[in-house]
DNA sequence: CACAGAATTCAACGATCGTTGAATACTAGT
DNA sequence: ACTAGTATTCAACGATCGTTGAATTCTGTG
């Protein structure tokens, strides 16, 4: 019955996602967003309540099933240890991996996605409140499992350090191009391949050392 | 002689600063900025030649000072050792140091340039370009540094290496309050001392862990 | 086929956007 | 005091902005 209406209101997001992700909120008018989704401009007022709105959904249709997926993969590693406690790599690695894991398995449907929250997390504005009302949930799981991976680190340590990680995670999934620039093509930003040698151990390396200190 | 042109020329640039790095290039308007500045709108147009122009004069005016001390806290970093390389920690000192220094001395002068490019950084549109433009020479160089400190990292771990780091240290600077919420207070996005105390080592561990692998 | 409700089109509103040209005020050197 | 050039003000341009109400088409049910 509602099948087209969903078919265009999934259009209006996917433009709506693409171009919120390239040029930021303000940056895009409702007319460009439309017009990508080719679509008339009013339908944007028929589905979604403002451009406001259509920005927010377009941020909650995929943020339950990457809080779901993420936690699913913490509890794995985490059942797989009953006795003792995962390694620090290994919870980094479930919170790393299944985005790298969706990325690779269809890179359209999630790279911009993944560059709107890069955005997000880096806007002074409103970025660390939209983070926490999103992320907090599911950051806070992980920050209690390297509390037990790390038993001799301060919340300070602990807290910072995961600042750090997400930091290095936003940017490195925002694929800017700089890495490419910068390295003269010996690296790529869209290589994930590159990326999932590397990430994971470079940031539990600075989660150790930052907590074996304290 | 042109005094006044100079104290209203700085005054736009201090506005515009300040409200691009709170809402972005799109996300403030010409007027908006130049209430700010207390000034006539078209003065905008008298001293820059359009509102792109004033937003790259924003980020040309602090960029060479910028680029000017850190490469000046690495080398006296490497004349301190004649004969041996200087360690990575020492290095990432020299790069990250120099900007926690100017932060601590005026924060208020500081704070939004280095919003601005974070968020310049993170942005999938032209990050990669504009960064590259701005700090590829200085990043060049520091990474050199790093390749003799590494003798044995491949370029490829040393970049991905210098990328994490750029994306914790954009994010740490951008002061978004996440950190705030996150840490339910244990933490602030402006303690600067607790963020010295900790960045090179968090990431001096990733460069040596990433590379000794290789 | 008739009818209801969902989906879409069309035209337009007031507000604000970036930008400009002409007129005015200020400031320095002679 | 006269003047040249710098700095500032004022008013306005066409374009585009987010948003809306009413008219129209589509679609599934009786």
């Amino acid at each position: 019955m509602a099948k087209q209406k969903q078919a265009t209101r999934d259009r209006i997001l996917d433009a709506a996602e693409k171009l919120f992700a390239q040029k930021g909120f303000e940056g895009v008018s409702v007319r460009q967003i439309m017009s990508a989704a080719d679509a008339d401009v009013s339908l944007a007022y028929y589905h979604f309540k403002s451009k406001r709105d259509l920005f927010d959904q377009v941020m909650l249709r995929r943020v339950e099933y990457l809080n779901e997926i993420r936690l699913q993969a913490l509890t794995e590693v985490e059942e797989r240890h009953s006795d003792d406690a995962p390694t620090v790599e290994e919870i980094i690695g479930a919170f790393t991996q299944p985005l790298m894991q969706l990325l690779a398995d269809d890179h359209d449907k999630w790279s911009h996605y993944y560059q709107l929250i890069a955005q997000i997390n880096n806007s002074p504005d409103q970025g660390g409140v939209l983070m926490s009302r999103y992320f907090d949930p599911l950051v806070s799981r992980f920050i209690e499992a390297l509390r037990k991976a790390l038993p001799d680190c301060d919340d300070e340590d602990l807290y910072w350090s995961y600042h750090f990680l997400s930091g290095a995670l936003t940017l490195t999934f925002a694929e800017t191009g700089r890495i490419d620039n910068l390295s003269g093509g010996v690296c790529s930003s869209k290589d994930i391949a590159s990326i999932n040698e590397r990430m994971h151990v470079f940031l539990a390396a600075g989660f150790e050392k930052l907590c074996e200190k304290s």
